[in-house]
DNA sequence: AGGGGCTAGATTGTTCACAACATTGTCGCT
DNA sequence: AGCGACAATGTTGTGAACAATCTAGCCCCT
């Protein structure tokens, strides 16, 4: 079981990782000399990552990376904005002194990244704080959702960090959160969440709508695979 | 596959159903036999219930029956919570004249229902009123999410219709969601949602209570399970 | 040339046997 | 009696072989 759970691990890492491209086979048999093990266990971290709708199985046909629609992105920016106003409100709530303090320390950091001009080390700080939250506010169901979302929709948020003045702001409404949290101001905290999380959907519909500017083949396929599926 | 799918839902109906018990263990080739099918398939069934909190399983133990927690019951309500909003909202964005008959048709029933004192159909109406709003917003994430939810839940929730008076008020809330989406008025519906699922958090904390009320010594058994787990 | 059927290869689904492991009961020792 | 080592039993985990199914290439016929 234990070999079960790490290959599951590794698999889903693998995928989120962008080393399977979405829509691509994942042949069993394949996979089971790639990882160093049986097809069994292959077959049962297949189940679960099935489960969590990082693949998708037909029978008799085997597995593939999801792709995940924009408008399912948009979905699930959505169901997140929901969750995370919840743990936030919880978070103002329940948040000591400690708690304060490592989000006041990871916001430094960002700033240090953001002066930098440092992307990606941004975008993982980013994460990061958002995971402090909802440890603090310990809502152990929601914590899992939000993991599993994550790892569904990661492909989808590379474009957000793009749009001009952007990771500015986002920096400031982080600041607004944490500060609302500092202040156990629960409402000023499911507000700035709200706030925040509105403009990361907005910039996730901006980034959809340019990339289908620029392939506009895109939107029309999706629409072809909508009404026969 | 569509084996395997299928028992999955045959388990997972004995599980919510109370077929088995909580904590009860679940051998898997005593499973087999009782479904008709191979060890193998009952394998991937409880893979699949495991990654969706149904069950647990531990290493070279075997899978259980998941006892949900007061406490857990009470972060699930919480998310139940924060997602019945964010489809409220939306359905009441999307409603066509067609879902608010079917609503107005449901409640009716409803009346009937506790006119009659039949609090079962009550109950399952309510949970298919609530079934209904969520296909009107359209969202399949969200909507997977609650189902997962409910057939977790479903065991607590058993105590919350016996508080006394609290079915017609239920009822008195249901009409006032009902009434924001025939008005396409959000901010009402995503607000109507809130003050009755807040009414139900409190009812479950209430049936939480006074069953500890009657058995003192489940809670202390809770918070030694709590200490080593 | 083009389409329909057919065989061969590849891939998944399933069964079975056995190894690995946990639990329980027993035996011998103090 | 109490306690620890140890075999006995039950159960899960895993690999190999086989059956069912899909896919692609081929041939034949029109």
């Amino acid at each position: 079981m234990r070999t079960t759970n790490d290959l599951c691990d590794r698999l889903r890492q693998a995928i989120v990782s962008g080393e399977f491209q979405p829509n691509e086979r994942l042949v069993e048999a394949d996979l089971a000399v790639r990882f160093g093990a049986g097809r069994t266990a292959i077959r049962a971290a297949l189940a679960v990552l099935d489960q969590e709708g990082l693949i998708v199985r037909e029978p008799h046909r085997g597995a593939r990376v999801r792709l995940i629609s924009a408008r399912e992105a948009l979905e699930i920016e959505q169901v997140r904005n929901a969750l995370e106003r919840l743990l936030a409100r919880s978070a103002a709530h329940r948040a000591t002194s400690s708690d304060v303090a490592d989000l006041r320390a990871i916001l430094a950091t960002m700033h240090e990244r953001l002066r930098d001009a440092d992307t990606l080390g941004y975008m993982q700080l980013n994460a990061q704080l958002h995971r402090r939250i909802w440890r603090i506010s310990d809502n152990q169901v929601a914590f899992k959702m939000l993991v599993t979302l994550k790892s569904q929709s990661i492909r989808s948020q590379y474009g957000t960090i793009l749009r001009p003045g952007r990771p500015e702001q986002s920096l400031r409404e982080h600041e607004a959160i944490a500060a609302a949290i500092a202040a156990h101001d629960s409402d000023a905290c499911d507000a700035a969440m709200a706030e925040h999380l509105g403009h990361v959907l907005e910039t996730l519909q901006w980034a959809i709508d340019s990339q289908e500017r620029e392939r506009p083949w895109a939107a029309l396929r999706e629409s072809v695979l909508r009404t026969q599926p």
